[in-house]
RNA sequence: GGAGAGGUAGCGAAGUUGGCCGUAACGCGCUCGACUCGAAAUCGAGUUAUCGGUUAAUAGCCGGUACGUGGGUUCGAAUCCCACCCUCUCCGCCA
């Protein structure tokens, strides 16, 4: 959530911000719904410090034991009022909240403008792409062909976008899981969480899910509770509604855990394959930040994310995410796209956002600096990384002409010394 | 699922014959000060959040609201009534 009194002192910024975004809503609507709801409670706050004032009239009255039933006669019509404005005031208070938890996050300065992903500015390319002396397979092909990936079957078992992955394919999975979990465990610092897998409506809301993006999500009605579609969701909910010590900040969290998507309006996109599936498993980065540290930490946790792909020899390239581009929550967006050759093409693999606070406001997380008055802190997350893209990767890159996969040096010990996936 | 207890500030915890009891006793923590070479201990002072009005102000001042959540009764609710959520203990069940 934006806050409310940056819109109502300078709703300039905010229509810059949607204009920006390519958003269709409108600030003359906030601020006719917000002035609305201001005239009413400024009209039922005076009614109430009448009744107030009036009650402790009648305490005193009888204290004394004499006689206030005229008071309380008059009393009643005006409480009647208090009761009809009071509703009246909640509904406008309501439509300002729902109109406010549909507003996008108002990107940061350095977030170029732009109208769609054709106008996200490139800032780095890491690894050359290999030549290769045959033509190339996607990894669906070559997973396939080597029986680690059986998409009939996992379309037997549940519907379409759904994998299944055998024996070594199983096996590599485990170990991506691993070595990320590593990574940011023993050497960045993250704290490793298992957390829920299903979340209440509060937590949803909270990172922005909810109310605007029901749709993406698989949801159990009759329990109140959604799979998460990132372990964003749980991890950043972690601290909702407290208040931490400014000595804890920053502050990582890390767990690897399946994610659900609808994937409600993609259909017909990546149909095939590990890129787009209704059930991933995904290593996700949360930071919990100082606002004054927050885009150094953005950075660090780029960082995090290029360093798996490095170890991994995987080519990548960053591009910064523009306004037209920009999720929901993020005031600023690092996106990690991995080589596929296979697709000839760069996918993405991550994206590391900070979303400053925007879902702190939503998820009541707070820390309180020395001296000072509690302040939101700033939140970042970011996908370091998802094992079907990244196996996905490792299966085009490391891809020979025999079919066989070799694979990355990093990743043989978590493999028990197996160095390349040969055909049966 | 059954029985019982409970949800009050950053934490613990008072307060339930309805009315100066919500800047909420008391304790802890935290901030500032005294003492000290410095620290501990001790002593003193301070320390809720949020919304609206006013304002250059996220400073003051005035007002509203908040005792798990949502309703109800009442001139007035932490306190009485109803529903729901959560926590703890015991029992049952279960990986």
């Amino acid at each position: 959530m934006i806050d409310l009194k940056l819109v109502q002192k300078n709703p300039e910024v905010l229509a810059k911000a949607l204009a920006d975004r390519q958003s269709s809503l409108r600030v003359e609507d906030f601020l006719a719904l917000d002035g609305r709801r201001r005239a009413l409670l400024a009209e039922v706050e005076a009614l109430k410090n009448q009744r107030n004032t009036a009650s402790g009239q009648v305490a005193a009255l009888k204290r004394e034991g004499k006689d206030a039933s005229h008071m309380m006669e008059e009393l009643g019509a005006l409480s009647d009022r208090i009761k009809a404005l009071d509703a009246q005031t909640a509904e406008a208070k309501a439509a300002v909240e729902e109109w406010l938890m549909g507003v996008p996050n108002i990107p940061d300065a350095t977030t170029p403008v732009g109208k769609d992903e054709s106008e996200n500015p490139e800032v780095l390319r890491w690894g050359t792409p290999r030549d290769f002396d045959f033509p190339v397979k996607e990894h669906w092909e070559l997973g396939t062909a080597l029986g680690g990936l059986d998409f009939e079957r996992a379309t037997r078992l549940a519907g379409s976008r759904f994998a299944l992955s055998l024996g070594w394919a199983a096996r590599l999975d485990r170990a991506l899981v691993n070595f990320f979990l590593d990574e940011h465990v023993r050497n960045e610092g993250y704290i490793e969480v298992c957390p829920p897998f299903m979340v209440n409506r509060a937590t949803m809301t909270g990172t922005g899910q909810l109310p605007k993006f029901e749709e993406d999500l698989f949801k159990m009605p009759d329990w109140g509770y959604y799979l998460i579609p990132t372990a964003e969701v749980p991890l950043t909910n972690i601290h909702a509604g407290e208040v931490l010590d400014e000595a804890d900040l920053p502050r990582g969290y890390c767990a690897a855990t399946p994610c659900f998507r609808s994937e409600a309006g993609s259909a017909g996109k990546d149909t095939r394959g590990l890129i787009r599936l209704h059930q991933f498993t995904k290593v996700e980065m949360v930071r919990f930040a100082h606002p004054d540290d927050s885009f150094h930490q953005l950075d660090v946790m780029v960082g995090h994310a290029r360093n798996l792909l490095e170890k991994m020899e995987l080519p990548y390239r960053v591009i910064t995410l523009c306004t037209g581009d920009l999720g929901f929550g993020s005031a600023k967006t690092f996106d990690l796209e991995v080589w596929l050759p296979g697709q000839n093409t760069y996918r993405e693999i991550s994206s590391c956002s900070n979303c400053v606070d925007f879902q702190a406001r939503r998820a009541d997380i707070r820390f309180k600096p020395k001296g000072g008055k509690s302040a939101y802190v700033h939140t970042l997350n970011g996908s370091g990384l998802p094992t079907g893209r990244a196996l996905a990767a490792i299966l085009e890159n490391g891809q020979q002409k025999d079919g066989s996969i070799v694979l990355p040096k990093v990743l043989v010990p978590y493999m028990d010394g197996v160095e390349v996936i040969e055909p049966r």
